[in-house]
DNA sequence: AGTGCGATTGACT
DNA sequence: GTCAATCGCACTA
């Protein structure tokens, strides 16, 4: 039984398919959703890092607290791509954050990708990071940012295709998702768009909002 | 050219 | 738990 529950955790044998656009809910409620339990995958020169989903952010049309709302301008152009391509941004002068854009073309919506289970390049993505505690690795938008390699460079491109950043699916079903407010927003602060696997160690936020 | 403000993080009490 | 660093962006003039 031991050996079971290795291989379900355990990096060692990870089997990912990719995602096709398809098989994307079309809708930025339902993709936050979908994305717990899938995989970021990025191909780099030191091999690959990839991290399993944990926690996400639903950031959808006309959402007062989404970067879409005052309409399209440069920085946020990717969130009017249609569904499955990256938006990356640069945040308080530290950080870049990766959301999924999810609507059609035109209408600017976006998934923010808040935290990642390491499950592969693990040494790489420490060695990024300047090798904290594990359990910090990836949890975090800014820091599976930095751990993964992502930033400016990515904003843009397809996740769905065949570049070095993509996103993927082992098939299984996650645990129980919870959901609560989002982390750090102010407007739109009470509505309940942030989506999580509970009881996972890499999940961010306090106590409180991960019951 | 100047201003205000974050979809955060790491250091610290 | 609290708090400030930090800088690109959007907006005003």
């Amino acid at each position: 039984m031991a050996t079971r529950k290795a291989a379900s955790h355990n990096s060692g044998e990870l089997r990912l398919r990719p995602l096709r656009r398809a098989a994307l809910p079309a809708a930025t409620r339902a993709l936050a959703r979908f994305l717990i339990g899938k995989y970021v995958v990025h191909d780099v020169p030191q091999g690959r890092l990839c991290g399993r989903i944990v926690e996400t952010e639903a950031y959808p049309p006309g959402d007062a607290a989404g970067h879409a709302y005052i309409g399209e301008t440069r920085r946020n152009r990717a969130l009017f791509l249609r569904r499955g391509h990256a938006y990356v941004y640069f945040a308080y002068g530290s950080s870049y954050l990766l959301n999924v854009s999810s609507e059609s073309r035109g209408v600017g919506a976006g998934v923010l990708i808040r935290a990642l289970e390491p499950r592969a390049g693990i040494a790489e993505m420490e060695r990024r990071r300047g090798s904290k505690r594990l359990r910090d690795l990836t949890r975090g938008p800014g820091r599976l940012a930095e751990a993964l390699g992502v930033d400016l460079r990515q904003n843009g491109v397809d996740l769905c295709g065949h570049g070095t950043l993509r996103l993927a699916s082992d098939g299984r079903k996650p645990g129980a998702i919870g959901r609560s407010v989002r982390i750090g927003i102010t407007k739109d602060a009470h509505r309940l768009l942030r989506f999580y696997e509970r009881g996972n160690p890499y999940v961010s936020g306090s106590r409180r909002l991960n019951h």
